[in-house]
DNA sequence: GTGAAAGCGCTAACAG
DNA sequence: CTGTTAGCGCTTTCAC
């Protein structure tokens, strides 16, 4: 549908305030005003400078009427500097990529940033795309958030995020290290270190472990942190099995290590809850039971922890927090991070064993 | 930290490959290669125009060896239209919206296009404003997910929005009904209605409602469609009570009933699984069973209503597909929305009547 | 204080 | 095919 011929109008006219069309730009403001572009532009859009109130409110008054809103993409090449933060999940729908992502849009949204999110799909290849796509909008910074294993498929990612920021582009991860990057570190270790000695107090002594690939750096953390606090604990790691972050594939890889022979009163360790969730999942399925049979342990503490049968045992992670940290990490020049405490909350499915 | 001293270098040279600066522009490519800035741009950045395959190469070289990338902000400003699909939630750690994100995400990432999120927390004021900075972006459409009352706050947005649309802007709302706007339509009422069915035909008579605040669009729907469902089916509604979408309200809301009583054999309908299962801990807190004792159902399907225990009754809401819908909307000029089949998901929370 | 004018990095006619 | 040259909408010296 071609626009219908509008009624004839003198070439001059001005564009009529119901008219559909372009947006106004500041030069309309500036003709409706009767000021020179200059000083539309200082009122309108933070200037240090001074305006007398009488142009001040003149140029107010045509903006308003002509509904301007400041063109960012104009913006942003004139002032040589976008504000935009990108965010790298592997999956939003995820409840852990969410619960980040909220954090760092609160960031965002105080200092008046915009945040673009990109979806990985814990897809190296993809990411790599991502990250040089990234690049182009020239972020005040990139936040890495995918969880990222250290080897193969990751170089062209490294590549990307070295030319980033020897262009001066900020980036901080989340536990991965990169050269010049900052971090955001969750001492996925030590909380599972601590949950893994608390197991082992509630007297558990047998532990299957359910984690990811190795070499997805937060899969490692957590299950060597657990195996230290539950051997130190007097506890002994039966099987290790691995999927990924999943909670289908958890349910397979506990499938598995329950075919391999599973005893009543081993604990079960899920690098996180939505791993220990496809773990019950998995339990149930070849008819035990969570808790006295089998207990099962997460972390993360994402929200649907608390509302599985029984609840969930579970590290807690202030992911949101997190999200907000690593958003100061970029904007915050001497930004060092504040102590991002894990507790361990004990409920229903690590049942003390007698 | 400052910049270290760099070795004095004559300043006609050219930046060498190792220095940390302004990006590379496609000036400097050009340079580089020895060509116009128009051939550079035509071969690095989408033209239908032909270029030599010699000069071809020699522009890719030069790009790789510069690491260039194309500013985005400035091809913005330079076509006239920016690559970005605005998408606005109310709370993106909320699995409804973070599957729609995700299934927006996916659609905008087959075309190339970048997604920026921006939260509204369900602050009508926070809405508005969100909106009028959205304009700036210029971006290609607007995707309003976030639930939005009728009423009330919602006159400003209805502002932005209208001013926006007039400039030319898509806007795709859910459910909402906005002048202009296109809508994504989930069948909230009939797939409520299904529900409420359901229940009786299961053999329940009397049932419990939680919702969120009149006038909230969603809710209202799904409400009077379960209502009508279960009257229809011989059942009647002994109390509707209220909070808004969220866990904790909802367990509130749920508390209010059980003051006022509700017998053996009820069925509670919540009008999201978030909801319904807030209702579920209320029931616990209270000590009384949910399945047998109380019955309990919701809506959308998100993952976790798989894992509660019993695992709960609900309506599948394609929910990352209507966010890919939603970005059709926006993209597609003849989009016509495809039915979004909601089917009724009976699980362990409402067991069959006796 | 205010305005003219020169960019910002890129695109798109328009000539060769 | 290639290069020249105006813009795009806005910011920011630099004079007045």
């Amino acid at each position: 549908m071609t626009t219908p011929a509008a009624p004839a109008e003198p070439p001059t006219a001005r564009r009529p305030r119901h008219a559909r069309g372009p947006a106004p730009t500041l030069h309309d403001v500036a003709l409706e005003a009767g000021v020179s572009l200059a000083t539309a532009s200082r009122v309108l859009n933070g200037s240090e400078r001074k305006v007398a109130a009488a142009f001040r409110e003149r140029v107010e008054a045509a903006a308003a009427t002509l509904g301007y809103t400041a063109n960012v993409s104009a913006q942003a090449t004139a002032r040589g500097r976008s504000p935009v933060i990108a965010l790298l999940v592997a999956d939003i729908a995820d409840p852990y990529f969410g619960l980040i992502a909220s954090g760092v849009a609160r960031g965002a949204d105080e200092q008046g940033l915009v945040v673009t999110v990109a979806i990985t799909e814990r897809d190296p290849a993809r990411e790599a795309r991502i990250v040089r796509a990234l690049r182009g909008q020239r972020p005040q910074g990139l936040i890495l958030a995918a969880s990222r294993t250290q080897e193969e498929g990751q170089a062209e990612t490294a590549r990307e995020l070295a030319e980033f920021i020897r262009l001066g582009g900020r980036v901080v991860a989340f536990g991965a290290e990169a050269e010049g990057a900052r971090r955001v570190e969750i001492d996925n270790r030590a909380g599972a270190t601590a949950l893994g000695r608390r197991m082992a107090q509630l007297g558990y002594r047998s532990a299957v472990l359910v984690g990811a690939a190795e070499g997805v750096r937060t899969s490692d953390d957590r299950l060597a942190g657990f195996r230290a606090g539950f051997e130190e604990g007097g506890g002994a790691v039966a099987q290790t099995v691995r999927g990924d972050f999943r909670r289908e594939s958890a349910a397979a890889a506990m499938t598995a290590a329950l075919d391999a022979g599973v005893p009543t009163g081993t604990v079960v360790f899920g690098i996180s809850d939505v791993v220990a969730i496809g773990a019950m999942a998995a339990i149930r399925a070849a008819r035990r039971e969570v808790g006295a049979d089998i207990a099962v342990c997460g972390f993360d503490d994402v929200p649907s922890s608390r509302d599985v049968t029984p609840a969930l045992t579970t590290v807690r992670v202030p992911l949101s927090d997190a999200g907000y940290e690593a958003f100061r990490a970029i904007v915050d020049d001497d930004w060092t991070q504040p102590p991002l405490a894990l507790e361990v909350v004990v409920r229903d499915s690590t049942p003390g064993a007698a």
